[in-house]
DNA sequence: CTGAAAGCGCTTACAG
DNA sequence: CTGAAAGCGCTTACAG
C-alpha cells in the first residue's frame, strides 16, 4: 500500500505538507507544492489510512445499526434512510441483525465498541433494549439515538405516535359503522405493540364500545401469525366480526390471505386495516387500507440527529414523525 | 477511554504483557499474572481499540458488502446470509446501498479503500459492474467476490445457473400445453435477465415453437414493470397468451395484480411463472410458483469463500449454486 | 510557506 | 515468564 511516505518522497515535501493538502486546512500550502503534490497522489494512487487517520483524530466516520432482522420488510426503509444520510453526511454504516437476541445484541456492541465508531442507531429492541441499555448506554460515552421508543431517558428518540394512529385507524373502523373489531397484536415485549393496542382500547372506549379480551389476538409481528390469527377468529364466541386492525402490514396480509382462503371477502365481509405501510401492502390484493409510517424518514432522522449529537449541537430529546391513515381497498 | 496502558498499570505489568493475554498468543503468561490481567481488563473496562491493532496487523476485520438497492426484496436475504457468516467469521460488514449508479459505487468503492477493509462482496452490478472492474479490481489487491456474473475472469464469482432454470421454468409451462408464452425481462443491461431470456429461447425452439419478438416484454426486475406488462400484452397481435414466464418474482406479482384487474383468472386464464422465490411469493394470492434461487445462500457462501481467500487458500473460480422450481399456485 | 518530532494505541521481534 | 523499544500511518502543535 502506498502511504504518505511514498507521496512526500515523490513530490518532494515532508509528510506535513502532505498531509496538509489533504486535509485542506487553513493551514496555507503555496499553489505550486499543492499541485505537486495532488499530482503525486494521483500518479501513486494514495487513500489515505483511515485506521491512521482516525486513531489520532478518535474518530472514525462509522456509525454502527442494530436492527432486528432485515428480513422484516419494515427494516430495509429504515436501513435506507440511516444510510443515505450517513453517506450524505460523510459517514459509513455497519449493519448489525440482532435477531432480538440479547446475546448477539451485546457481541454486537462489543465489536462498536472496538471498532471505535462514532455512534449508535439502534431500533426494533423492545425487551432486549432495556436489558442493554441498563448495561451498555448508561456505562459508555458513544452517542446513541433510538427509532422508536426508549426507556431511558437520556437517550434522543425518534418516534412516531403508535397510540394515536391506532386511535385514528380505529376510529376510522367505528365511524364506518363497526361495533365488532377485532386486533392482531404484536410481541408481547414491544412496547410499539403496547402503544398500537392502547389506542385500540381508547378508541372503542370513547365510543361507547368496551374492548372484549377475545377480540385482542396475539400475534407476533409475522405472516403467519396474521394468518393463523384467522383460524382462532372463527372461535370467538358466537358474534360476528366485522373489522380486523393488524397492528403491522405483514400480520394484515397474513389476515387477508386466510380470510380469502376461507371464502370471505375483503372489505365486505370484513374489514382489514394494517399499520407501517410497507411497499408490499399497495401490492397485495385488495390492497391494504393502513396507517403509513414514515419509515424511510426515520431513519434518515435519526442519523441526522446522530450527526447533530457528534457535531456537539443540542439535540431535542424526542423527535416525534407524523403518521397518516392511507385508506386503499381493504376497508 | 482506557487503553492498553491503563491497564498494564492496574495489573502492574507491561503493555507487552496485557497484549499478550488480548491476544491469546502462544507465548506463554504465567496464570497468576494472566489472572490479574484479566481482572484488570473487566475493572477497567476495556476494549482494545481496533483501529490501532488493525493498524499494526494491516486488517481489520471489516468486509465492504456493495447491493443496488435494499428495497428491492432480493437483497435482504443476501445481505442477511453475508451477514450471518460474516458474523460466524469474525467480520464486520459495511454496507452500501450503490442504487445502480457508477458515481456512487465509485464513491463506496473509495471509501473502502479508506477504511482498508479486508474484502469486498459485490452484487447485482450488471453494467457497473464492468465499468467498475477494470477501473478497480484490475487496479487493486482488495480481495473481492461477485455474486451473480462476473465479467472478470479473475474475480471469484457465486452464482446460479439462470439458463438452466429459466429453461426448466419455460419447459414446465410447455408441457402443461402451452404454446404461446409470453417473458417479462430485467433491465438490458442485467446479465441475470440476458441469461434466463436465452433460458427462455432455448427451451422454447427445443420444444418447436418460434419465439416471437412480440413475446418478449421489456421489464426492469420492478413490480410496476411486471403490471405494465400486461396493459402492452393485449396488444401482442391477435393471439391468445397462455402464459407468462417473468424474469423475476416482482414483475410476476405486478403481472397478476393487473390480470386480476383485468378480470382474468390465474392460472385459469393465464399461467404465472416467476424466478427466485423472495418471501413475498408465498404471501400472495394465488401462491406464485418461481424458480428457488437460495439467496441467502449465495451471501452466506460468498462470504465464505471472501474469508477462504482472506485466509490465503485456494478457492474455485465459480461457485454455482442450484436452483428449484417450486410449484404452487400460479401454473 | 515548510518541516522535524511527538504521539494516537496497539503488536511483535529482541533481549534477558 | 516478562519487558523496553520500534513501528504501523497518520495529524498537529511547535519552531523556523
Amino acid at each position: 500500500m502506498v502511504t504518505i511516505k511514498d507521496v512526500a518522497k515523490h513530490a518532494k515535501v515532508s509528510i506535513t505538507t502532505v498531509s496538509r493538502v489533504l486535509n485542506k486546512t487553513e493551514h496555507s500550502v503555496s499553489p505550486e507544492t499543492k499541485e505537486r503534490v495532488l499530482n503525486s497522489i494521483r500518479e501513486l494512487g494514495f487513500y489515505p489510512n483511515a485506521m491512521a487517520r482516525g486513531l489520532h483524530l478518535n474518530r472514525t466516520k462509522t456509525i454502527g445499526l442494530i436492527i432486528q432482522d432485515i428480513s422484516n420488510p419494515y427494516y430495509p426503509s429504515i436501513v435506507r434512510g440511516v444510510e443515505d444520510s450517513a453517506q450524505e453526511l460523510g459517514y459509513t454504516v455497519i449493519l448489525a441483525n440482532a435477531y432480538r437476541s440479547r446475546d448477539r445484541t451485546t457481541k454486537y456492541l462489543n465489536v462498536f465498541r472496538e471498532k471505535r465508531v462514532d455512534g449508535i442507531i439502534f431500533t426494533g429492541g423492545g425487551v432486549v433494549k432495556d436489558a442493554v441499555e441498563e448495561n451498555f448506554f448508561e456505562h459508555t460515552h458513544i452517542a446513541t439515538v433510538v427509532i422508536g421508543k426508549s426507556c431511558n431517558v437520556k437517550i434522543p428518540t425518534v418516534q412516531v405516535n403508535n397510540v394515536q394512529a391506532a386511535w385514528e385507524a380505529c376510529e376510522h373502523l367505528l365511524k364506518l359503522g363497526h361495533k365488532r373489531i377485532v386486533t392482531i397484536t404484536g410481541p408481547e415485549e414491544s412496547t410499539t405493540a403496547i402503544d398500537r393496542l392502547e389506542g385500540y382500547n381508547q378508541a372503542l372506549i370513547h365510543h361507547g364500545i368496551t374492548p372484549k379480551d377475545e377480540w385482542v389476538i396475539q400475534g407476533n409481528f409475522e405472516f403467519e401469525s396474521g394468518y393463523k390469527a384467522i383460524e382462532r377468529l372463527s372461535e370467538v364466541g358466537g358474534e360476528k366480526i366485522t373489522a380486523i386492525f393488524a397492528q403491522n402490514d405483514m400480520m394484515a396480509i397474513g389476515a387477508m390471505k386466510a380470510l380469502e382462503e376461507k371464502g370471505l371477502k375483503v372489505p365486505e365481509d370484513i374489514a382489514v386495516i394494517g399499520f407501517d405501510n410497507i411497499p408490499l401492502s399497495s401490492f397485495v390484493t385488495p390492497t391494504l387500507s393502513t396507517v403509513t409510517v414514515p419509515i424511510y424518514e426515520l431513519g434518515r432522522t435519526s442519523m441526522k440527529i446522530l450527526s447533530d449529537i457528534l457535531a456537539g449541537h443540542e439535540v431535542s430529546r424526542i423527535t416525534t414523525l407524523p403518521t397518516k391513515l392511507t385508506l386503499r381497498g381493504s376497508d
